[in-house]
RNA sequence: GCCGCCCUAGCUCAGUGGCAGAGCAUCGCUUUCGUAAAGCGGGGGUCCUCGGUUCAAUCCCGAGGGGCGGCUCCA
């Protein structure tokens, strides 16, 4: 807002102190430039009220309560910010009243800093920040002067409700993002154009992996054949893993009677999330969101001894769960997926080992795609869980026994557990240095209490086993949408939907190229041929465009001497060779990991 | 769900109130070729759906469907 007069010069750079305000040098020039351009777009719409603007993780934002803004407002909005920061004008600090505040802001008829003013609790400090005539609520801190803002970009426009909340009013929001140097920005810009080239819906659309359609449904994902190649690798690793470390597979369905949602707690808290009730006979029944209940089933199915515990259920089980329509994106977030889920039973002795064994099982798995960054995370009770507040008390302070024994650092999101129970999150980091939460080990003392679920011990005395839900992937639909972001599309060869392709040169070689194929095939190589009436650069070409990682180049050479002329996707050539010694080598190097031996390095 | 933008050939995308276009892909023919696109020709469209305005709608208006960017990293 403008201000008539120029408030005296105090404390220009000065933060207040206020635990969730980022301080960095970077966070304060995005600051800085977001309220140069509230100011800009103050000068191009006068009446546009101002909200809130703060700094983000890689950039800043600032919310109007304005018409929407149109694409070509991103040149119009830029140029009046550069003509701010030609100016040079430096940011002021002013301590004021609440009330002078209160009255100020009313004159302006910027109703929704009044609203903020009044939020703050009494006693602290109320600060404005100026820069030219434009004044802004403020805690700071700032740059110096606006001519510090060398290097910002206006990035795009959103919808917004005020404070978050969808009840309020929609907002416009525009970002930005502002780095110390023009070539930060521009090695910024470049990662997003890198991410925007990775996108896996791009990607899946390009490789034929998989498809979303219209007529199906919004959030159902359709896996194409070599889509399809490469999650049944993932499940086949996941299956063998599993009975490896003493899991027990089992299958559920997919549809159930609404009391045993009703029982596990699920269609009070997760009402809003159900798909598609249905009526038969006088019976409702609803479509699995979660396998936990179903689990549950069969370990209640007979009594248990304490002998047997843990019991560990693994299943690739599908769930569905609506989503609101505007949340839905790619495998990433979708109405119907599976998830490599397992629910544990066991005593309340067993707690710290089987955590602990979940942590070092979650690990060896993620490493097995090459993810060697992995951040802990424990998730504490939420506003609105289920249970006493004691047993929370028994599994948090388990669980933070279990991740302080494996030396590892983690943080502590508070609020963030599940409603029946406190977690450990794991979080991996993909090749453009984002962040994914996959993994998950969910302590339960819910889910048994309302099933009402036993086993005898050694005394004799019937007790309550404890359940740990846990995923290592998640949900697999969104793995592998990290997978294809972080390999770029160009997985490596073991999971591959093809592997190697055969590329005759001409006609001539069209007899031997089915030979090597054969070998290939017979080798357990999921490999194909080109026999087209392409020329070799053209097959080439479409072999490096779907990202195979070998070509066989066979022409009448290879044919006269018996052998193939190996290309890798990265354009190396190798000499040429025996087919057999040649199949030899990449089925070892095809290899599924196993055990924690990584087999992947991201594009 | 809400706000904004978008929906034209299998794909990527031009375009107009009055015959609907390109490149790639596909099909046919020619070429028989050595490491990232051979040449020529053919076929291909309810311009998302429904309704309205108009002499006339792919285009303008309304509703619906689908997609995309977002929707508290708080003055």
């Amino acid at each position: 807002m403008r201000a008539r007069s120029v408030w005296p010069v105090s404390e220009t750079v000065r933060p207040r102190n206020k635990g969730d305000v980022p301080d960095d040098p970077l966070s304060r020039l995005r600051h800085s430039a977001s309220h140069v351009m509230a100011d800009a777009v103050r000068r191009l719409r006068p009446n546009a009220k101002v909200t809130i603007g703060p700094a983000i993780e890689n950039g800043f934002y600032y919310d109007f309560d304005t018409e929407p803004f149109a694409p070509d407002d991103i040149e119009r909005i830029e140029a009046e910010m550069a003509k701010i920061i030609a100016q040079n004008l430096a940011f002021e600090r002013k301590v004021i009243s609440r009330q002078e505040a209160l009255v100020f802001f009313e004159g302006k008829g910027e109703s929704y800093k009044v609203e903020i003013i009044k939020s703050i609790p009494e006693g602290e400090e109320i600060s404005l920040y100026q820069h030219g005539d434009f004044v802004d609520l403020c805690a700071g801190p700032h740059v110096e002067r606006t001519g510090q803002i060398k290097a910002f970009k206006v990035l795009s426009f959103a919808g917004a409700y005020w404070r978050g909340d969808e009840h309020n009013a929609q907002l416009q929001r525009v970002y930005g993002t502002a780095f110390a140097s023009r070539d930060d920005l521009k090695a910024h810009l470049l990662r997003l154009e890198e991410a925007k080239r990775r996108d896996h819906r791009v990607l899946g659309k390009q490789l034929d992996l998989f498809s979303v359609d219209e007529l199906v449904g919004p959030g159902f994902v359709l896996w194409h054949p070599k889509g399809a190649i490469v999650r049944g690798v993932l499940e086949d690793l996941i299956r063998k893993e599993v009975v490896k470390r003493g899991y027990q597979p089992v299958y559920t369905p997919h549809v159930a009677r609404e009391q045993l949602l009703e029982k596990s707690g699920h269609l009070a808290h997760y009402k809003e999330n159900l798909f598609g009730g249905m009526e038969l006979e006088g019976q409702r029944y609803l479509v699995k969101p979660m396998n936990c209940p179903f689990h549950v089933a069969i370990y209640r199915s007979r009594l248990r001894s304490y002998r047997e515990l843990p019991v560990r259920y693994a299943e690739l089980g599908t769930v569905y769960r609506y989503e609101r329509s505007g949340v839905l994106h790619g495998l990433m977030r979708v109405r119907g997926f599976t998830q490599d889920d397992a629910h544990l039973f066991i005593t309340e002795d067993q707690i710290e080992a089987e955590l602990a064994a979940c942590v070092r099982f979650g690990m060896d798995v993620l490493r097995m795609f090459g993810f060697e960054e992995v951040k802990f995370f424990m998730a504490t009770r939420p506003k609105d869980f289920m249970g006493e507040i004691e047993a929370w008390n028994r599994a948090e302070a388990a669980i933070r026994r279990v991740l302080e024994s494996t030396g590892m650092p983690f943080e502590v999101d508070e609020g963030g557990g599940a409603f029946y129970g406190p977690k450990i999150d794991l979080k991996i980091r993909d090749a453009l240095g984002r962040e994914w939460q996959c993994t998950t080990f969910q302590l339960d003392y819910q889910m048994p209490e309302r099933f009402e679920l036993e086993y005898v011990a050694a005394d004799g005395s019937r007790q309550r086993p404890i359940m740990i839900h846990r995923a290592l992937l998640g949900s697999i639909e969104r793995f592998i949408a990290v997978l294809i972001e972080h390999f770029a599309g160009a997985f490596p060869i073991w999971l591959a939907p093809v592997q190697a392709r055969v590329i005759t040169v001409s006609e001539k070689a069209e007899a031997y190229g089915r030979e090597v194929e054969g070998v290939l095939l017979a080798a357990g190589l999921r490999a194909d041929a080109d026999l087209s009436a392409d020329k070799l650069n053209a097959k080439i070409r479409n072999a490096q465009l779907e990202k195979i990682p070998y070509m066989l180049v066979v022409g009448e050479r290879d044919m006269a001497a018996r052998v193939v002329s190996p290309r890798t996707r990265d354009g190396k050539q190798l000499p040429a060779q025996p087919v057999d010694d040649l199949a030899k080598t990449l089925v070892a190097e095809a290899a599924v990991p196993s055990l924690g031996v990584p087999n992947s390095k991201p594009a």
